[in-house]
DNA sequence: TCTCCTCGAGATCT
DNA sequence: CTCGAGGAGA
């Protein structure tokens, strides 16, 4: 399905089209454009494309009271099918620059498809670059990134108006990563991964020598149902354990996570666990235990206390 | 240590 | 959809 659509990329080219719909529904199946806003920027010129549009079915209340756009405004309208070819000789091979990108390429793929037009415009999702640029936002919509930049809309959820919104906030992203230097191609690809989980050192020296963790090594297979392996890997250092990636001959604990292991791995061990079965075939003492059974041996540590 | 895969959590658009 | 976590295998 879509098997034409473009790629979501991640750069500031010169030539563009800022691109915004608005339609009657969220579903690019069910629902129909009502009117579509874009810009073009081009050899240093700027042009417009707006228009409404006509739908086949009735505009719902909730959509009149977050666009504005009244059925009795959509009357005379042109239907999507008279302005789909000026669209797509507007847009040209451009890359789409839009909010939440998917949204507004899956509704123009599918509606350029029904007419016969080809649509694989790459496109370039301002969602997507906040979230990589301003991690610690705790939300990305467009209201959010424009409190966030001081950006001022006007006529929220009209698509020329989200338009704008839209190219001010690529124009700002593009000058936050110009004076940063911040490299694009880092900012394209997925972002490295944490082998490891971050342990912390414990809070307090004095440990309780009695404990069954204290001074034993730990290894973790599978999935905890009842906590991150990180919160499992802190609560043994916190008790004055030692935690270890790899099986090997000092490891005292070998702890299975109890959530269920995908269908295609079902009843098959880990190879940590048969390589504790068979160190232990070989003589030694490494106890295999259930994440349920080390849940016990912490609460026994909260009993002490 | 590295790459490839799967899964689940969380978020955005109208 | 995107991303991170974690497992598997080389």
């Amino acid at each position: 399905m879509r098997e034409f659509k473009g790629t979501s990329v991640i750069c500031f080219p010169q030539e563009y089209v800022v691109l915004d719909l608005e339609t009657t529904g969220l579903s690019p199946i069910y629902d129909e454009i009502i009117e579509i806003g874009a810009l073009k920027v081009s050899g240093g010129v700027q042009e417009e494309f707006q228009t409404l549009i006509k739908p086949n079915r009735m505009v719902s209340y909730f959509i009149t009271d977050l666009t504005g756009i009244s059925n009795d405004m959509l009357k005379n309208a042109p239907s999507i099918h008279t302005v789909l070819p000026a669209l797509r000789s507007f847009i040209g091979n451009l890359p789409i620059v839009a909010h939440n990108a998917h949204f507004d390429i899956n509704f123009l793929y599918d509606n350029f498809q029904k007419t016969g037009f080809t649509f694989s415009n790459d496109f370039i999702d301002t969602l997507r670059i906040s979230r990589k640029l301003f991690p610690d936002q705790p939300r990305h919509t467009l209201n959010h990134i424009c409190a966030h930049l001081s950006i001022r809309q006007s006529n929220a959820h009209r698509a020329l108006s989200d338009v704008m919104t839209t190219h001010a906030i690529f124009n700002q992203f593009n000058a936050h990563v110009q004076s940063r230097g911040i490299d694009i191609e880092t900012l394209q690809k997925p972002a490295i991964q944490k082998r490891k989980a971050a342990v912390l050192p414990p809070p307090n020296t004095g440990f309780d020598s009695t404990h069954p963790l204290y001074h034993q090594t730990c290894v973790f297979t599978g999935h905890m149902s009842q906590m991150t392996r990180a919160q499992a890997m802190q609560k043994i250092v916190d008790l004055g354990g030692i935690v270890s990636e790899t099986m090997t001959k000092r490891v005292s604990y070998l702890i299975i996570g109890d959530a269920a292991y995908s269908n295609k791995f079902k009843d098959i061990k880990s190879t940590k666990q048969r390589k504790a079965e068979q160190m232990i075939l070989g003589g030694s003492s490494v106890k295999v235990i259930s994440e349920s059974v080390f849940l016990e041996m912490l609460s026994d540590a909260h009993d002490r206390l």
